[in-house]
RNA sequence: GGGCUCAUAGCUCAGUUGGUUAGAGCGUUGCGUUGACAUCGCAAAGGUCAGUGGUUCAAGUCCACUUGGGCCCACCA
């Protein structure tokens, strides 16, 4: 051993130290190999404008879980990283930038904007790629991909122009969900909706032929009734039938509006009269369709009023709403104000309401997209898991909308549309042009006088490309091939329908090919108190904060251990305890070995060198217990039960490893088969460990004797299956019962001295005769009994080996001084119990159903089970009868 | 309105084809530990598995309903 490993671990030493190694050596690196099997996992780009929250700590745990995992399994495993471009979100990161300096995006011109934002993105842009290295995460960095790399946005204007030229582009006025603050369109996604406690004004409108006749509308946003161009009401609402087709006059406004039936009105809601705004509500939109009615917009593109409102032209739409309500209520207009609850879309970046707008958009149709993506997780090529967002999924693809992709933001994919203004002089819907590059003259007339179009593209346009754009298409390569379409995609459920579903449907529409073959959906991130995690609510638990206290090893272990099947998580600090505690337990571990290790001892083959039956029984437990853990942890990997797998290797090594094994080896540590079972074990342990804890995996790793490579370059332990013996793990278990046992009678006898007589004490199960012998040095040793007399006394009566010790007289593995009726109260109910047991036991071998359909070893073991527990009844009876 | 999800020890949660005695971490209590580890060890206490009914030889697990949380979707003016 070359230097003293310090007592405790200390990650800082080590973390950084080794992550640089192996990015020198690259390790990271897969490649196409036509004799390695590909796995390939697109990594979610974080956008370039992220700081790693524990959200990303989480699903890029589970990532480089999976993939180091698979490339110890031998497989090409390639982690494809990068990062998002984030238009509306780092826009207006830049803008904030901007404000400072007292500037405003439109001071500068687009063009300048734009690279100030590339030189915030070459700045900044990397942060989260190095905190995603601190994370320790092996992407295969040479990779990188960026949204906005000049190939991929080829790719981007590529699909653009293959979309429209199938007629699934368009271009139309709708209603969009509209962002006052940052000015832009954004998609029905981007627009969540939030309950809102507001008011239902309800507003009297005076009849045109007779003002002292009013029909009342109620309305939560009354500034909206200057843009009015109709009323509307059920055509079997009684109240309202005579009026239909008469007039209105809108007050303030005076023009006359009017009544139309429409079947679609609630009569139950409000009056059962409603407002008809048809520029300012997607609902009054498709009724102005219907009807004929006339648009008008009241607001400009900041939210305030415009100039056709005239003296509310410029007040804020919230000014304007109160203003409105006072002049109504001056003119008596306003009947009454009730509390209602509302729920408002708020824009997702900067959390404004929004507001329903009408404006000229590009739109995808979606519905054909949707039609293969649909196909393919009913049956099954695609799978969820957990499996339930399989629905979630559908439920939305099947309802699906056309997707609004034009946003009025300057950081992006400026879209490939150009007009030309000669043409559309003479016809507005002519002159438009969608191209893959700038084209130099109008095709029709050959102006040269085109300009582009101002939008840029959403931010999932680009994302929804993501993996294969990543391998350079429409370019065909080696490696698009190989790796496409990629294995596992890791992802948290709030981008199910932003990107999972879009990612689904360009697959098949571009490569015609499912993307991805898995799609592993873990839980949203919570503080305590079930709130999700985020930086402006304050309640964030910094991953990076956790990295400096306890570890990267630590934080890995604690997410991944608490995060079961896609549950959401609860987060507190305290969580990351137990994460630090296994590291310093696996490191301490390691420093015992290390010290008591003679290495010319274990340069062996642990298959070629022993056969089982050669081993102590210690020494078989233990090997049986490391390999029947490893085929869990493969089985839980394999199914996505993180939790699971880690929860198995904590449990091996801690409880059984470390509380066990070791300790009952320290009397035998220099024997040789000691020697070798233990090194093996922790080396194989190393590997099993790394895929979870990488840093203090490798830390120790290199401190083996002879440690030539990286763990990482180790490949995963296989199944040694013959190592496997149950009987074996049985017998060390029931041995550990009696160790323990004899620990608290020792503890009870040093209480109370008085106390000693003689006690017998039997094993209530049958121990081998090899098992006992074997005890008798442990249990002297461990429960530090000096007086232990070890005999193969066989009971008769209860057909059963006992372990005397001299002064001690025991019926019954119990610690302590016996009461006899407390213990007769103790046995009835054994008694009672076990034999409802046999009643059911009876029940299950009496059912044809039950022995038909089990494989005979198991209805072998539950008659033998059976069996045993008449066995004990008999016993059990006997000690009754004899306590009497 | 539709859908999903949760209720298990004082707390936070595991428990996936129904099958001996329902587990872990933290906390509590007792005992222990100066040579791997106090970021430690051993043990104890603590559970009518939310409630009711059903299916079954057998239910924490499956079904129905009830109660109480959380989340998502939807065009309620």
């Amino acid at each position: 051993m070359a230097e003293e490993l310090s007592k405790q671990y200390n990650p800082k030493d080590t973390e950084d130290k080794w992550y640089k190694i192996w990015e020198q050596n690259n390790l990271f690196s897969a490649q196409a190999s036509a004799d390695k099997i590909p796995y390939c996992i697109v990594i979610p780009p974080p956008n370039v404008t992220g700081i790693l929250h524990m959200g990303h700590a989480l699903n890029n745990s589970i990532q480089d879980i999976l993939i180091r995992y698979k490339k110890m399994k031998g497989f090409s495993a390639l982690w494809m990283p990068g990062t998002d471009h984030a238009g509306i979100a780092t826009q207006n990161v830049v803008e904030k930038a901007l404000a400072k300096e007292g500037l405003k995006r439109q001071d500068l011109g687009r063009e300048k904007f734009v690279s100030r934002v590339w030189e915030w993105k070459q700045l900044y842009g990397t942060t989260i790629i190095n905190q995603l290295k601190k994370l320790g995460c092996a992407c295969d960095w040479e990779r990188i991909r960026f949204t906005m790399d000049q190939d991929y946005s080829a790719a981007v204007t590529e699909v653009f122009v293959r979309l429209y030229e199938k007629k699934l582009i368009y271009q139309g006025h709708y209603i969009i969900n509209w962002c006052p603050r940052c000015q832009t369109a954004l998609s029905d996604e981007e627009a969540s909706h939030i309950e809102l406690q507001g008011n239902l004004y309800y507003l009297k409108y005076p009849l045109k032929d007779n003002p002292q006749e009013f029909i009342s509308v109620a309305t939560t946003r009354p500034e909206t009734m200057l843009g009015d161009t109709a009323v509307a009401v059920n055509p079997k609402d009684k109240r309202y039938k005579k009026y239909v087709g008469k007039y209105l006059i809108l007050p303030i406004v005076n023009r006359p509006i009017k009544i139309i039936a429409d079947s679609t009105i609630d009569m139950e809601f409000g009056t059962g009269a409603v407002k008809v705004t048809p520029a300012h509500d997607p609902n009054d939109y498709a009724l102005g369709k219907k009807h004929g009615l006339e648009f008008i917009n009241v607001l400009d593109p900041d939210g305030k009023m415009n100039a056709s409102t005239q003296k509310f032209a410029g007040l804020d739409r919230f000014k304007a709403r109160e203003t409105v309500l006072e002049e109504l209520k001056l003119l008596g207009l306003l009947e009454k104000t009730a509390a209602h609850t509302l729920s408002a879309g708020h824009c997702y970046r900067c959390h404004t309401i929004v507001e329903p707008y009408l404006s000229k958009q590009w739109f995808v149709k979606m519905k054909p997209l949707a039609k293969p993506a649909i196909a393919a997780v009913k049956k099954d090529k695609i799978k969820f898991h957990p499996a339930r967002w399989t629905k979630v999924y559908l439920n939305w693809m099947n309802n699906i909308q056309d997707w609004c992709i034009s946003r009025q933001i300057w950081w992006g994919h400026r879209i490939p549309v150009y007009y030309c203004k000669a043409c559309q002089a003479k016809n507005s819907k002519a002159g438009i042009i969608v191209s893959r590059t700038k084209p130099l003259k109008c095709p029709k007339c050959s102006s040269e006088d085109l300009i582009q179009d101002e939008d840029v593209l959403d931010t999932w346009f680009s994302s929804w490309l993501w993996p294969f754009a990543t391998f350079y298409w429409p370019q065909k390569n080696k490696d698009a091939k190989y790796f496409y379409p990629t294995a596992t995609l890791v992802t948290a459920p709030e981008i199910i329908f932003f990107w999972v579903a879009r990612m689904i449907m360009a697959g098949f529409e571009f490569k015609k090919q499912l993307p991805f073959k898995d799609v592993y959906i873990h839980g949203t991130v919570r503080d305590s108190q079930g709130k999700k995690m985020s930086k402006s609510l304050g309640n964030a638990i910094d991953p990076l904060e956790i990295i400096a206290e306890y570890g990267t090893d630590a934080l890995r272990y604690s997410l991944i251990s608490i995060t079961s099947q896609g549950q959401d998580i609860y987060l507190s600090k305290e969580k990351f305890e137990q994460g630090r505690n296994f590291a310093n337990k696996i490191w301490n571990a390691a420093r015992f070995i290390l010290i008591n290790l003679k290495p010319e001892e274990v340069n062996v083959d642990l298959c070629l060198f022993f056969k089982r039956e050669q081993l102590d029984p210690v020494n078989r437990w233990i090997l049986s217990r490391f390999y029947t853990t490893l085929s869990k942890v493969e089985k839980d990997l394999d199914d996505f039960k993180f939790n699971e797998a880690a929860g198995s290797l904590y449990a091996f090594f801690w409880h059984e490893f470390c509380d066990w094994y070791l300790e009952l080896i320290k009397p035998q540590i220099s024997q040789k088969t000691t020697q070798v079972v233990m090194y093996k074990i922790l080396e194989k342990y190393l590997r099993l460990i790394h895929p979870f804890m990488p840093f203090i995996s490798e830390e120790i790793w290199q401190r083996l004797p002879g440690a030539k490579d990286s763990i990482m370059q180790q490949h995963w332990p296989h199944l040694q299956g013959g190592l496997i013996n149950r009987k074996d793990e049985e017998q060390m278990e029931l041995a550990f019962e009696l160790i323990n046992t004899i620990r608290n009678m020792r503890a009870e006898l040093e209480v109370n001295p008085a106390s000693r007589v003689d006690i017998q004490l039997t094993v209530n199960n049958q121990l081998t005769r090899e098992s006992l012998e074997m005890l008798a040095s442990y249990i002297k040793n461990l429960a530090k009994i000096n007086n232990l007399i070890f005999t193969d006394q066989y009971i008769p009566q209860i057909n059963q080996y006992a372990v005397v010790l001299k002064d001690l007289h025991v019926v019954m593995p119990l610690a302590g001084v016996i009461n006899i009726t407390e213990q007769l109260e103790k046995i009835a109910l054994k008694i009672e119990k076990l034999k409802a047991e046999i009643k059911n036991k009876e029940g299950m071998l009496a059912n044809k159903n039950f022995t038909s359909r089990a494989p005979e070893e198991i209805v072998e073991t539950e008659r033998n089970k059976l069996a045993d527990m008449h066995e004990q009844v008999k016993k059990l009876e006997v000690i009754k009868n004899g306590l009497h």
